[in-house]
DNA sequence: GTCCATGCAAATGCTTTGCAGCCAG
DNA sequence: CTGGCTGCAAAGCATTTGCATGGAC
């Protein structure tokens, strides 16, 4: 494995995801990054973005949109409410005996998975019902074959 | 809903998407269309996937990279060879169960989910095996506080 | 002292958009 | 006919990269 140098940069970036259960951007990370170090560069986030993935030390989530990272490293799934966009962090609900499943099924080597759920999050459940109104029902798709 | 017209265009990305079965990018659909409608543009390619996707009639997977479609809509899971990058589709494992546990576990309503499996595929396992050799320990990342 | 990492800015590459003409309904 | 769609090209934007300098070890 490649030789790397521990500078303060790289340490912020780290700090800044591991207390923060935002799973945030690179953008954010950046802003706040700079709180702390005024002449960071954006390219430099990137760049150690990267190689922490790489090392393993953060995840990079790819459900919803682009790029945002998590620094909590254990076991555990996501939920985004698609109503007001929110992520949440999620116990896993499974594992080793789900991969076992699945790799005797399809013959796969199952090293890790993600899982993300969809839906609504009680509040967003919530505001919806006080305004509960209009119903139409769905209309058939014109691309049906 | 917004009135949409059922165009030649419209028509050749859905079903290239639902031929398909190698999850395309948005480029390898141009490409192929390309081939009945040369003067297609990308352009168009774009904006009738997001239009499909919004609708319901194809699915944007977003597990690596970017964007790749799905014209598949049967409720099945992904796996992904992290040596040659090859996407799988899987029956799905679970589903009402599943998000009914997890519903209760955490008060979100749970429309969907997404599920990702990451490893080895059969072929790579096979090739990996056959050249089996040099095995370094990993080292302590220096990162660890 | 070495050479990885940084800051800065230019460059990339995927995706989106403005616009005038086109065509499905 | 009407207004949604298209091709084309320019614009957007997140991310990457080249280069000279700086700093960790």
């Amino acid at each position: 494995m490649k030789k790397t140098r521990n500078t303060r940069q790289r340490g912020i970036i780290l700090d800044i995801l591991r207390e923060s259960h935002e799973h945030p951007t690179a953008e954010i990370i950046y802003r706040d990054a700079r709180r702390v170090l005024p002449n960071i560069s954006l390219g430099t986030v990137y760049r150690n973005l990267k190689l922490l993935v790489e090392r393993g030390l953060i995840r990079e989530l790819n459900g919803r949109g682009f790029g945002r990272y998590d620094g909590n490293l254990a076991r555990h799934d996501h939920f985004t409410c698609q109503v007001c966009g929110q992520i949440s962090d999620l116990a896993a609900s499974e594992d080793r005996a789900l991969h076992r499943r699945v790799a005797a099924r399809t013959g796969f080597e199952i090293s890790h998975h993600r899982m993300e759920f969809y839906g609504r999050c009680p509040s967003c459940r919530a505001k919806a019902s006080s305004r509960a109104r209009a119903r139409k029902p769905r209309s058939r798709s014109p691309y049906t074959r």
